[in-house]
Parts: structure tokens; C-alpha cells; sequence
DNA sequence: CTGAAAGCGCTTACAG
DNA sequence: CTGAAAGCGCTTACAG
């Protein structure tokens, strides 16, 4: 292995010189700044990082602790996890991801044997069992999700609340009466996926409020089971004429079901989804819908761990908490309700 | 920072003793034993990642690099990658993500700094950029996917091209006389996805050797176009009477396809994917198909590494080349073909 | 502008 | 069974 020793000696200089020369941390005359970078050049050295990160305090790596639960559709959670390690990259940190079950434990070993620098947790619930760690912990952390308590870390989240507020204004601006809202499975907020009832409990009110009738069901995660379910719902209310869905394995199933029932969007029925655009894009689903912006809640989660981590003064500005505005992406699958048929 | 002269001050005990009590690497009395745990455990102590690193020239890290290709299906990728990490944690290591696009030169970055102690390559081509400098890394390498050179590092994949025979030979069994087969797009053969072409090769082969007529195309990544491209082939091979899948995207399409046109399996077509069980449950997808193992061929590769990199004298044994043979899941897609309709 | 030295927190031969 | 010391490869005050 190939030390900054061996640089020192090549050049024939003093190590400290040799450091100095090639991190740029104060002036070295330009002809011992070249012998240096040519013998670094001509030895392949790259800087130990162990031995950096046991001299500077800092690791250039950031935690990204990921769970995947039974009950929930995987290939949405992988956008999330691209947008932190692509943004991690591009802001020089690379990224130890973390998908054991036992998140708090693994938070533990990575942050109190300084793995990381920082720490992004994704899925964040309600009461999430990480949160009074990674409070204690001597790294900064941010959240992609809501929640209950958001002291003492950053967080982004997609604003639920107004989702589901400006689904219920959208249909009601075109006249629907009666909607359906399919939500995650009960499971999801069982475990305390705060953002199911945020969005729940938003419709419910807005539709108090528009005078629609609303029917809000839980869905379910897999395959068949949600396309089932999804018949079933529109077995159970014919009059309804707008489905919502904050449901991404409820969105996948639903063009097939549709299809089975001779239905078309907006002609016969009108859906708002909410999922992301490439989530749209990979399954082709045509549904007008609001955007979860995985990627940019990732980006956003580490600008703000990273400047928690570089900026000193930083470290202690009040906490951020970020909710980003719903956007509807229209895909021509809303419209005003055709007239009832005419009861035979 | 709790360190070792910390545990060592409070169970009054010299910082080597408080690390062999600890790590039990020699004989210490019960009592000094006790003492040390004791402190360990009241001051919260957990070794510094990056000083043992440096001193053990062990990371206890395993480096992943993945690539996301915009032609590719990512949610396929998702479970390689959760098939190495959890491996890598059960086996005591923790995982580093590497997703930036250029492959090598992240493989550089993380060996010569020494971040890792071993590193997975998952989506290897048939002269993949990355091999030569990890054949040249301090560090050993294992690969999930079939490489033209496997010198220097260990390769785990799914034997494609028995997978390509088997498809054939059951279809043969059932007396079908017409195939078509749909691969991953141009793209991905040109970016020299050799399993594209292993997997085809085998059923050019067989289809011949065995007197059946076969059509074989590329296939799409994306919706909408997959599923184009499935009815077109419909459209074009009115008398196949059965189809082979190696495209998880148009696997994922044939069902709305089959819908629109009122065929079902296996009465209509007899079909044949390969892809996960695990894909097959989150999509639903109801076709008999070659499991394509990810989470093994993950775990595989990381057992192996792990074995390279703990036990000294597997450094030098030669290298490991294990193609696993694929199985066929029986999901009743496929029968014996029905004789033609009488002809208009 | 440059060098000698201390120190980051561990582990592990070397001595007793 | 235990301790004092060296060393892993860096960075950075301290001196000149």
C-alpha cells in the first residue's frame, strides 16, 4: 500500500508538506506542489480513509437506514434510496446503507462507532423507535417522513394533509358527489405510517366540508389481494365516481381492473393516484396523479445533512421541518361525471 | 467520545488489557474480565469504526455497486441488492451503496482508500469496464452475473442458457411447435448483457434441435412499449402457441395484454418467464417461470467473498465460477396447445 | 514557504 | 495473567 510516506520520500519532501501540497490547506511553492502531485500521480496514492477519518473526525459517509416491511410495495422505496445515495455522491459522501430489521439497533452501531457522518432514515413512523437514538446520537440526521415528534432532527415529507385536500377540491371543482379513497393496508398504520391517516383524515374533512359522500377503505399491499379488493369496492358503491388512491401496489392493479369491468377513465370513472412520475412511468399508469417526489425528498433530506455536517455553525440553527406542496400531475384521467344511467 | 482509555481509567486496567477483555483474544481473569464489561457497558463504549480499521486493516465494510440503466427494469434490481446486504450484516459486515453511474471509477475510489474489504458487482457485462481494476484491487471480488473473462474473481449467475433449453424442452414436452421469444431490449445486449444472448442462443439452439419454429425479438423496458411490442408479436405469429419471457418488464405487461385480447394461459398461450417468485408476488404475475434467485445469487456471492477475505489461506484458491441451474416454477401457464380453429 | 512532532483510537507483538 | 510501547496512515497546530 502506498502512503503519504511514499509520497514524501519521492518527492523528497516532508510528509506534513506533502499533506499540505495536496489538500491546498496553505500555500506551497508551486514546484513542491508539482513534485508532489506528480509522485502521487506516478504511485497511484489515495488517501487511507480510516486513517483520514481517525484524523479529521469525519468520514465522508452517510447512514441511510432503510426498512422494507412484508406489507409494503418495495419498488416504491428504491426511488428514495437513489435520490440520497445519487445526491450523497454528488456532494462527496458516499453512502452505508442499512436495511436489517432492527433499525435502532443499527443505528446505534453505525452512529456510536462513528461509521457516518450523518444519518437519512427513510419510513420514518409516527413513534419511531430510531428517533430518541438518533437524538442522542453525536451526528445529525434527517428524515424522509413525518413524525410525531420532529425535534432535534431536519425533516421532508410530502404535504399529506394538502394532498389529500387538493384530491378532494379537484373532484369536487368537477362535480363528483361520491368518492372512494383507497388507503395503505391497516397494517402500515398500525406501525404508524403517520402519512396513511394524514391523508385520510384530510379527505375525510375536505369532503365533510364539499358535501361528498366519501367512502375510505383501507387497501391492501399485494397482489391479487388489492385488485379484489378494488372490485369489490366498486361492486359496493356503483354511484361513486372519482377513486383516490394513496395506495401504490392499489394504482399497479388498477388499469387490469378496470379493464375487467369495461371501465374507462375519466369517461366512467375518474382517479387521482399518488405515487411518483417514474413509479408512473415504469408501470405506465395513466392516472392523473400527485406527485411523491421521492428523489427530491431524498436530495433535500441530505443539502440539509450535509450542511449540518460542514457548516459549524449549523450544527446548532433551529431544526427544519419541510413539507413539500402537493403537485397534480394531469394525466387526462379525471373529468366531470357523466349522468347517472338511467335506473333500469 | 467514550474510547478505550476511558473503559481502561474506570476498570483500573491498562488500555491493552481493557482491549483483550474485550475482544477475548487472550486470557484475562474473570474478574479484570468483569470489570472492563462493566465499565464498557456504563460508559456506552463502542470501538471506533475508523482507529480499528487502521489498526486491524479490516473495515468490516463490503462494497455494492449497482448500475441503473435508464433501459432497465430497477424494481428487479431492488432484491440483489437486499439479497447482499442482508447476507453481509449476518455475516458481521455492513454494506456501502454505490449507484453512480461511473461504475470503475467508484470501484477505485472505494478499494485504494480502503473502505471496504470486499466488494459485489451486480449487473456485470461481458467486458465490463470495472473487472481489470478489481482484478488489480487489494481487495477480493465477487460477481452476480457472468462475465467473458471470470479471471481473478468469483462469479455466481443463473445458468442462462440451461434456462433457455428448459424453456424449450417443456414446451417441446407439451408438443408445442411454434415459440416466440421475448428478450431485454437492443440496449441492454449491446451494453453486453451476455445473459440476454446466453439465454437466446440456447433457445435458437434447442428450438432447432428440437424441430420447432421460433420467433425471437428484443423486447422494450418501458411501458407503454413493451406492451406494444407484445401485441404486435401476437399479431404477427398468429399460430405460436406459446411464448418465453426473459424481460421482467414484459412479463409484467402480459397480463392487461392477454386481457385486451381475450386470450387466457394456458387454454390460448402457454407462457414461460424467468424472473424472482418474489417479483412474481408483488406483480402478480400468474406465469409458470424460471426463478431467477436474486436474493441466493446475492447471498452467494457474499458468502463467498466473506470467505475470501476472513480466512487467509482462500486468498489463493482458484476461483469460483457456480452457475446455478435454473427450476422451473409451475404456475399452470402452460399446457398442451389446442389444435388450430378451423379456418374461416 | 517548510519540517519535526503530536495526536486521532485502536490492536498486538514484546516483555515480564 | 498483565503492562508499556510501537505502529496503523493520516492531519494539523507549533516552530522556524
Amino acid at each position: 500500500m502506498v502512503t503519504i510516506g511514499d509520497i514524501a520520500r519521492a518527492a523528497g519532501v516532508s510528509r506534513s508538506t506533502a499533506s499540505y501540497a495536496l489538500s491546498g490547506k496553505r500555500s506551497i511553492s508551486a514546484e513542491v506542489r508539482q513534485r508532489v502531485a506528480d509522485a502521487a500521480r506516478e504511485l497511484g496514492y489515495t488517501p487511507n480513509a480510516g486513517a483520514r477519518a481517525l484524523a479529521t473526525a469525519e468520514t465522508m459517509v452517510l447512514g441511510l437506514l432503510a426498512q422494507f416491511h412484508e406489507d409494503e410495495f418495495a419498488p416504491a422505496m428504491l426511488q428514495y434510496m437513489l435520490g440520497v445515495s445519487d445526491t450523497a455522491r454528488e456532494l462527496g459522501y458516499d453512502t452505508l446503507l442499512v436495511t436489517e430489521a432492527d433499525g435502532a439497533r443499527a443505528l446505534r452501531r453505525i452512529t456510536s462507532s462513528r461509521m457516518v457522518d450523518g444519518v437519512v432514515l427513510l419510513n420514518v413512523a409516527q413513534d419511531d423507535a430510531r428517533l430518541p437514538l438518533l437524538r442522542s446520537a453525536p451526528q445529525p440526521g434527517a428524515l424522509v417522513g413525518l413524525p410525531g415528534d420532529c425535534s432535534g432532527v431536519d425533516v421532508f415529507d410530502l404535504d399529506f394533509e394538502a394532498a389529500g385536500r387538493l384530491m378532494v377540491d379537484h373532484m369536487h371543482q368537477l362535480r363528483h358527489r361520491e368518492l372512494i379513497l383507497v388507503s395503505q393496508p391497516e397494517h402500515v398504520v398500525q406501525r404508524g405510517g403517520a402519512y396513511v391517516w394524514r391523508l385520510q383524515n384530510a379527505v375525510v374533512q375536505q369532503a365533510r366540508a364539499r358535501g361528498i359522500e366519501l367512502h375510505a377503505v383501507f387497501g391492501e399491499s399485494r397482489q391479487p389481494e388489492v385488485g379484489r379488493t378494488l372490485h369489490a369496492l366498486l361492486d359496493a358503491h356503483p354511484a361513486a365516481t372519482g377513486l383516490l388512491l394513496n395506495n401504490e401496489a392499489a394504482a399497479a392493479a388498477l388499469p387490469s381492473v378496470l379493464h375487467a369491468r369495461g371501465l374507462g377513465t375519466p369517461r366512467d370513472l375518474s382517479v387521482i393516484g399518488r405515487y411518483s412520475d417514474e413509479f408512473a412511468r415504469t408501470f405506465s399508469l395513466p392516472f392523473t396523479s400527485i406527485e411523491s417526489a421521492p428523489d427530491l425528498l431524498g436530495e433535500m433530506a441530505v443539502r440539509q445533512l450535509v450542511r449540518r455536517i460542514v457548516t459549524p455553525q449549523a450544527r446548532d440553527e433551529p431544526h427544519v421541518l419541510r413539507l413539500l406542496t402537493p403537485e397534480l400531475v394531469d394525466r387526462g384521467s379525471t373529468g366531470v361525471p357523466s349522468a347517472p344511467p338511467s335506473t333500469s
